[in-house]
Formats: C-alpha cells, structure tokens, sequence
DNA sequence: CAATCAACCTGGGTGC
DNA sequence: TGCACCCAGGTTGATT
C-alpha cells in the first residue's frame, strides 16, 4: 500500500529523469486506469507534452505538464510506477506506458486495477488540491494547526487519520504506527485526547513519515521503488500486522481489530482505552531507527 | 456528524 | 496438483 513515504521515495527516484523530458508516445492496456478517458483522450493529453516537474501531493504522484495540465497518479494499494528503458522486459499488470524522448518510460503497473491516472486542468487540480489535508512533513502543517482540525471532531482517532481531508498521506500502515508511538489506542474518540497526547501524536505522525521514507518505504506485499527494488521500513514496524507477537516495548501480544473497516494494529497495554494511565511516560521509543 | 457497508478488482495465501 | 475460499485496503458514495 503505497502511502506517503512510498510515493515519496517514487518522485524522488523518478524526477532527475523525467524532468524536462517530452512525452513522445502513450501505450495504454487497460482504459480503466484512466478514470474516464478513452486511450485516444489520454494519449492527446499527454503526447508533446513536456514534463516540467515531479512532485507528490497526498498519496499521489503529481507531472506537471508544458500545457500547465497536471497528471495526477495514484497507486491506490498494488499499483507501481516503474521508470525502464524502453527496450527492458515487460513488467507484469502493465497498464499504461508513456514513453519519453530520451528512451525511457514510465509504466503504470496495477494487478489490482485500483489506481488511476488523471488529467486535470489548472481549474481542476485547485479542486484537487483544495479537497486534500495539510501535508504532515510541511512547515504549515505546525501543532496549532493539528490542534484545531482536531477540535470538535468525535470520531475515532484511527479513522480521522485515515481521512485525506484531516491530514493527507496517512493510509493503515502509518497509521497504526504513529498511533503505537503516541501510545494511543486506536478506538479513542479524537474529542477526547488530552493536549498531551495530541503533541504527542503530532510528533509520533512526523516521526514515523519521516522515518519511512529514510527506508525508502514500507514493501508488505507489492510495494516497490521506481527501479523495482523494496523498501526497507517493514523491518521497522512495531504493530502493524504484527497481530500475535510480543509488543516491542511491553511483550504484550499485538491485537488486531477492524475498525472502518480494516485491520488496526496495537498493543492493548501500551495503547490503552481508558485514557488516564499513569504509567504512560514520555513517547514510545522506535523498533530499530 | 459518525459509522457501516458495498463497490471497484484480483493475486496470493490457506485449507482440504 | 487442484480448487474453493477468503483476505488485503485507498477511495467514493449510499445508507443507517
């Protein structure tokens, strides 16, 4: 599951290349990736184009196009963007090609056919853009920022961080994980963490982002980099889908429970439900670094 | 507003 | 070796 980090790790791969590169042609197996258009669409919008550069916004890997439209990929949970020469054999779930004037090309590859690929206009990507949170690794993103997107909200701790709107990037891995470092259960209701446990989960989310993408990310099952290779980070985790093994910090054995509808991962004791424990000193200190 | 659920998809793992 | 079955979860949208 690509999530920040990921994605992060995949524009800084790919951008020196593909930087100043014109599109040259757009090979497309599966229309379905392109949410909406036809290949014919897709291929007018990008061919001649030029990619002016390579940034990330939320989960999404952002090409800025010479016509000032912006492509917009997401890989949702299996998808990859793999950066080949042209003439490298074929990569597995290929969907879209698009091929570049300096022999390379990047491949949108998607077993599960989840991701997308979308062209906006300027207009269109101010929408986008708008309808996304706060990055978390911004400058803007500070802890009276935090603070207040938290303010009045009910909701469990867990979904809100799940929710692109509260804070953009964050998806089940990091989650759980900042959850773990915060020492906060993932059922809490968001209204009710004391301003200790806020600060505490402002710096667990930063922490755990930062310390991912200093692994080059998290690879569980299909996650790789620009060149193919895995990350690193999963060798890192403290919770997630750890669901039975000893709590890194405590030796209590890591619960799992569905909330909104997926797996979250904590420690019962370390995280507990009733807030209040004494016992909850300072952050929680990271497997591994 | 919050929670749940279905839909979109299919590879990969499990159990028999 | 084969096969039925189930699980994973990012996002959107409908329903309770």
């Amino acid at each position: 599951m690509p999530e920040l980090p990921e994605v992060e790790t995949i524009v800084r791969d790919i951008a020196p290349s593909i930087s100043a590169r014109q599109i040259t042609g757009v090979e497309v197996n599966w229309a379905g990736s392109l949410a909406g258009l036809t290949a014919q669409e897709f291929a007018r919008a990008l061919v001649g184009r030029v990619i002016r550069q390579v940034t990330r916004r939320a989960k999404y890997i952002i090409l800025d196009l010479s016509d000032n439209n912006k492509l917009a990929i997401h890989l949702a949970m299996t998808g990859r963007l793999l950066l080949r020469s042209s003439n490298a054999p074929e990569d597995r779930f290929t969907r879209v090609t698009i091929a570049l004037d300096n022999g390379q090309e990047i491949r949108f590859a998607d077993a599960r056919k989840f991701g997308r690929l979308r062209v906006l206009s300027p207009d269109e990507y101010i929408e986008f853009d708008r309808a996304l949170g706060p990055e978390p690794l911004s400058r803007g993103f500070d802890l009276d920022r935090f603070r207040e997107a938290l303010r009045g909200k009910n909701a469990r701790i867990k979904t809100l961080l799940l929710d692109q709107r509260f804070v953009a990037g964050i998806g089940n891995i990091y989650a759980d994980e900042a959850l773990f470092a915060a020492g906060i259960n993932p059922n809490r209701s968001a209204s009710g963490l004391s301003e200790r446990e806020i600060e505490q989960l402002y710096h667990a989310i930063r922490q755990v982002l930062s310390s991912a993408i200093r692994d080059r990310g998290t690879t569980f099952d299909s996650y790789v980099d620009a060149f193919g290779r895995k990350g690193s980070h999963q060798l890192g985790l403290n919770v997630y889908r750890q669901e039975g093994k000893p709590c890194p910090r405590c030796g209590a054995p890591i619960k799992r429970q569905v909330i909104a509808g997926r797996g979250a991962h904590f420690c019962p004791t370390c995280q507990p439900l009733a807030n209040g424990s004494a016992s909850q000193s300072g952050r929680l200190s990271q497997k591994g670094r």
